[in-house]
DNA sequence: TTGCGTTATGCATAGTGAAACATAACGAAA
DNA sequence: TTTCGTTATGTTTCACTATGCATAACGCAA
């Protein structure tokens, strides 16, 4: 027996969770939303409909989305997004090692 | 902002929550299934369906049940579910003060 | 001007889980 | 034997979410 979770910031709505967070990441590492999704195996609506939810509820820009030119376009963290990325990535870090410490101590 | 987060034991399927945890707990205290599932505006055929999962999935009874007389029937804890009860309340208690803890820590 | 790989977005459909409906069976008491 | 309030369970309906499809717009380069 094992125990799981899921944790997520939500202030009337979801904000931001582990799903989002990875695909900002995936997005970032490959500079593109498409690339990334192909990558996460999700569709590229699915992707873009994510970032934009998060982004109108956050109230800030999360990605800096160029469309067309050499590439055909692309897409990379705003600095803001990267400043909460290492928040929420701190927290989320301390609460799986608290979770995992106190399963143990009650159920093993 | 703040935070939430569903958290569930599991072997394979989901086998325990808080929703089962305070399901269980109000029909020990109401004696019956039937009268516990109004209490928590869910349905009976929702309750029972969700004891008889936790039991398949937990190898050992939680409810001792009887059918017919005087009062209709009735259900009540086993003592397994009892003490299962105590040890998940005791866990879920300690997660609840570090996660607040953790949150309060990093985003505020 | 044409082609390419993006971002951007509406819409239609499928799939999943919850809720609702319908019955059967039981056993004490009147 | 009838009534009552339970437990027990299959089936059906419904709502919401996720997925997939189709298409427009953009801007650089050849």
């Amino acid at each position: 027996m094992r125990v799981k979770y899921k944790i997520w910031l939500e202030d009337g709505d979801r904000i931001f969770s582990d799903g989002l967070a990875l695909l900002l990441k995936t997005i970032d590492d490959e500079g593109s939303i498409n690339r990334a999704a192909q990558q996460l195996n999700m569709s590229y609506r699915q992707a873009w409909g994510h970032v934009k939810k998060a982004e109108q509820r956050l109230g800030f820009a999360l990605l800096d989305k160029k469309v067309g030119g050499e590439a055909g376009g692309g897409a990379e963290l705003t600095d803001s997004a990267r400043g909460f990325m290492q928040k929420y990535l701190q927290f989320r870090s301390e609460v799986h090692d608290a979770i995992t410490q106190i399963f143990k101590r009650n159920f093993t």
